[in-house]
DNA sequence: AATTCGCTCATACTTTAGTATGAAATTATC
DNA sequence: GATAATTTCATACTAAAGTATGAGCGAATT
């Protein structure tokens, strides 16, 4: 979509300069190595845009795929949230602290997404987590 | 230096292009858009690859920082190794296990290597490694 | 209305992790 | 060769993690 409109964009640029060229290169002549130089910068320019597009778009595909893993594997937003604090280094009780909850509660939901997520402990469901590209 | 080189045989590629133009065209003026799109495909290409390489500096100097990190931080051998299978998931019976030691020595190497990683647990200390880029 | 699901909390228990301390053997390092 | 750092193991302890089970509540679904 985008990558359509400034091809379009870029492809009108073009044109233009050259029709412009085509009107004033009569006169002046001598001026040909500056015109070459503006179209050498403005095309460099957009080399370099383009190669910053193409890897936006490479995150957004892997943004996608980690929503689409995400709700695959089925985790409540709860376990969700243990999870992402988990991953961040926090104790239970600094995780139920965080959340106003019991560190009850928390187990609970650890054990719930460790099975979930097929692990034994936390170090592994951070792993699998980063694996997963659940963030 | 690099670049600098680039940039060096970028200019001689103008320069050759400008003229050879200035030869050509009293011959074939009708062919200025030819050139015109060659010119702007060059640059085009130049300016993808300028931007690349820009990123692969950035990446040369972060691997730079980790190998100052890794050896500034001054983690032993033993610790080292007990930190990357701690960081795969493992427990430290699996640990002791894997290296043919007590799990006393391991609990050991764990308490020290914390303690120079300014961590509390095995899960911060896999984000440390990580954000240290030990691995 | 009944059921399912997610969230919460609790008790009781087992297992694992982590700390403190000491000590002996090995290996670098000066 | 003496000193310092590393590696290994041990005991004893505390703290945290993890499991099993049950139960109450509310919201959504059938």
């Amino acid at each position: 979509m985008k990558s359509t409109i400034v091809y379009g964009i870029s492809m009108a640029v073009l044109l233009f300069l050259l029709k412009w060229l085509e009107v004033k290169y009569l006169i002046m002549d001598n001026l040909f190595e500056l015109y070459a130089g503006i179209i050498a910068i403005v095309f460099m320019v957009l080399g370099a845009w383009f190669m910053y597009s193409l890897q936006q778009k490479k995150q957004e595909i892997a943004e996608k795929k980690q929503i689409i893993q995400n709700t695959e594997i089925g985790l409540s937003q709860r376990e969700l949230d243990v999870l992402e604090l988990m991953s961040q280094g926090y104790s239970n009780q600094q995780i139920a602290d965080k959340l106003f909850l019991s560190i009850h509660t928390i187990k609970t939901h650890s054990s719930n997404l460790f099975l979930k997520l097929d692990v034994k402990n936390r170090t592994q469901a951070l792993l699998k987590a980063k694996e997963l590209e659940i963030f």
